[in-house]
DNA sequence: GATCTAATTAGATAATTATCAAATCAGCAG
DNA sequence: CTGCTGATTTGATAATTATCTAATTAGATC
């Protein structure tokens, strides 16, 4: 259940080479050699830290050739740093943060969904049928992408392919309802205000 | 550095038995004795966790006779539980709670306020002379006390104690500086829009 | 001072794990 | 098919650590 997840999570934070390793994948994806000549060590460590890290959902893979480039899912990481806080207290984070009650209401709603649809180690288990909960999916997938930056479709593909193994139906989707655009095979955010219309 | 102490802040989180012990004196404070009963672990081991806890500046401790009752500091929990992000990415948490650039600059500055005054631990290093740089750092302590709850002095003494050795004076500028108010010998928060008043 | 209670310290054990070298695997390019 | 390159697996080692029992300390009470 919960506990021995946040034990996990905390515990694998609980290394500097993984730490480093997460700081230096948050400015693009870098790939296994790489990472072992910047921290000083031989690959097999890195693999074994990758697993790690694999394991809670907190980073992803993109393969070139014989070079595996891994990303970092910097979503999850934020989302799940403060896991333990809702363990803690009953409720989770503070009081500040609340904001008013109607907001809270619908990120209430859609956690609830999310909780649903994503297993603990962020896949989505399956595409929701209503559209309401379509879009909140949907939202927190894109949420995961950099506002601005130019996806190749392949990269996307394989982002997507994180969460659910059919890329070309949420793909689609994603353009459809208007998350992201397309110019030329290349795929980019579309500002907040017009997702889900 | 920041690094070795994030590494340690993790590492003593990746535990089955402290979590748990984090989450029982959320409910108020325990004694040892309550602490191992409950999670079915012996006096020692207690000890054991309750040192690494200490280290994090996580609990503080208050004796009465020979029972010492342990107290969660639920704000500095909530503090380090975010500092990751803010090693990971260069800057901290994320774009939609930076709220607008006012309240942005005050809490920069009230952060570093924090930063120079407090020790890694949470202690205070000594009590500013400014009068704006000591008002920010009596909030910082005073957020640790619960709203609505009544401190009898020698209570209030204890936690005062947990930051600097000097508590009558600091308890003295509560007073003045209207964060608190005393009604026959007992403490009470008062509203926040009255503090440094 | 003698005794009781609660906590801590000391010492031991078993489990976990970060790391490396060596071997193997998986694509890719001739 | 043959070799090349990067990643993973295997197996070993050293370090860390959660937990226990036994011994000790620190206050309080009588």
């Amino acid at each position: 259940m919960q506990l021995q997840r946040l034990v996990n999570f905390h515990k694998t934070l609980g290394d500097p080479t993984r730490i480093r390793i997460l700081a230096l994948l948050a400015n693009g994806p870098l790939h296994g050699q790489a990472l072992a000549g910047k921290l000083g060590v031989t690959p097999p460590t890195i693999s074994h830290h990758m697993d790690k890290l694999r394991e809670l959902g907190l980073i992803y893979e993109r393969r070139d050739k014989n070079t595996i480039y891994f990303h970092l899912h910097a979503n999850h990481l934020k989302r799940d740093v403060t896991a333990i806080l809702d363990v803690v207290f009953q409720q989770g984070i503070s009081e500040e943060q609340e904001e008013n009650e109607i907001m809270r209401t619908q990120e209430a709603e859609k956690a609830a969904v999310i909780q649903n649809f994503f297993t603990l180690d962020g896949k989505l288990k399956s595409i929701p049928a209503q559209r309401k909960k379509k879009l909140i999916v949907f939202e927190h997938m894109v949420k995961g992408l950099s506002m601005g930056k130019k996806y190749p479709e392949k990269e996307l593909n394989e982002y997507i392919k994180t969460f659910h193994e059919d890329y070309a139906t949420i793909r689609r989707e994603f353009i459809m309802n208007q998350y992201m655009y397309r110019e030329n095979g290349i795929y980019e955010m579309n500002p907040p205000e017009l997702w889900g219309k």
